[in-house]
DNA sequence: GTAGTTATACTAACATGTTAGTATTATCTA
DNA sequence: TAGATAATACTAACATGTTAGTATAACTAC
């Protein structure tokens, strides 16, 4: 079994036998170990990670729910492809919801959430100068969830995630780039910086520029991998 | 079975099983046929509504991702309390991604989606000196769709709808109001007005305002109803 | 060879049987 | 009577059997 290759086996996840092969499989989309378009069979996810059909189909019920397979009924349930507009709208989502956090922390924020960024900052300029692609995009996500969560709103970053997640995948496909995520540091500084200084305005410019940075990055990906995008 | 009067049986929505039984119970509990802290019998679904344990069980499923229902491994399903907090992380949900869309709207949008939004208005206001809520804010929640669906991003309206339910279903609660319909109709139409001026710093005002009245209604409910709500 | 048809193999959706964990109640003990 | 314990009745989670719809491939008619 192939599969068995493209997909991490249930002991390396928490939870339910549903919830441990929702994690799996979403990690293989994401991953890109399962393709845009590739067909998923339910059969094999079975076989390859010894479980019934049960939490199978219920963990790509939610899969299907943030958008990353497509079930077509009575016939089978495929990996989404890529579309620039579902990326774009998961930046947008998220810029939306972290400009209005920015514009309650700038006059709520503690100085011990100002330590906590700045530590994560500092970790992020450590695995930037060492080009940690996979290390800095966790801190990164963390620092975006912090953002959100000293609003003291529980489900706002999960419901960045469920936009997020598109352009977390469609990210797989950038190759590395000398001195990206040095600059990435530089804009996440800069996004603080304004926070301390309770700018808003100048927060929020940062933060678009920011985003408006990886959609830049992203959009030439379609031509490049037509296959991996709707329509093509 | 008494089971039966507080729920709509299945004919009356679309789809598969699954995703009637998902609308059939989501509609009870928004309208509060089913009250918070209740639990929810699988058992009884299957019986009033005439389907299996798999549909019944993947509805649940669904509802425990909108936050309507919370489930007990091995013990039960329960109706969601209430909780302020989240009614109102809803708001700023709905706030945050809808003054993001008008940023956009206001120097983009058509003279055909102006006139849409205008007619939308002229139906709220006859509806508001009718008083009937029940219309009232079917157009609203269409409004705000028609806001999301008008900058091309397909899910906007989905994700905020999430988060909205919560209000949704909070607002069941409120005892009519002489004049409250009117003047929510007045907040709506300040908003468009604001819009059509492409005057952005306006509308963000007036949406603020509009929502910050909903919450001012909705806030004494966890004291006139504190069994309906968490923690009491 | 091609258009139309039928047969087959596949799938998700649905039904139902089984297991294991939880809460409640009844029983027992001090 | 109060507290601990064991038995019972529930539940979600999981496994597996069945049904109905879809796509593909084989076959037929022209």
């Amino acid at each position: 079994m192939t599969l068995k290759l493209k997909i991490r086996t249930l002991d390396n996840f928490q939870g339910s036998l549903t919830n441990r092969t929702f994690l799996a499989v979403r990690e293989a989309i994401i991953e890109l170990n399962f393709l845009p378009g590739e067909i998923i069979r339910k059969h094999d996810i079975c076989n390859a990670l010894g479980v019934s059909r049960s939490p199978v189909s219920e963990a790509l019920a939610k899969l299907r729910n943030e958008g990353l397979v497509e079930v077509v009924p009575q016939s089978g349930t495929f990996v989404s492809r890529f579309s620039l507009q579902d990326i774009k709208e998961g930046a947008f989502l998220r810029e939306a919801i972290e400009l209005a956090c920015i514009e309650i922390l700038a006059s709520n924020i503690s100085e011990q959430q100002l330590i906590d960024l700045n530590r994560n900052l500092k970790l992020q300029k450590v695995l930037a100068e060492s080009d940690d692609y996979q290390g800095f995009y966790q801190l990164d996500a963390k620092m975006h969830g912090m953002i959100m969560d000293f609003t003291g709103y529980k489900n706002l970053a999960k419901v960045t995630k469920t936009g997020w997640v598109q352009v977390d995948r469609a990210r797989q496909l950038l190759l590395p780039v000398d001195g990206r995520l040095k600059k990435a540091f530089q804009e996440h500084r800069s996004v603080i910086k304004a926070l301390e200084k309770n700018d808003v305005a100048l927060a929020r410019e940062k933060m678009r520029t920011h985003l408006n940075q990886l959609i830049l990055l992203l959009t030439p990906l379609e031509k490049k991998h037509p296959h991996l995008f709707e329509n093509s």
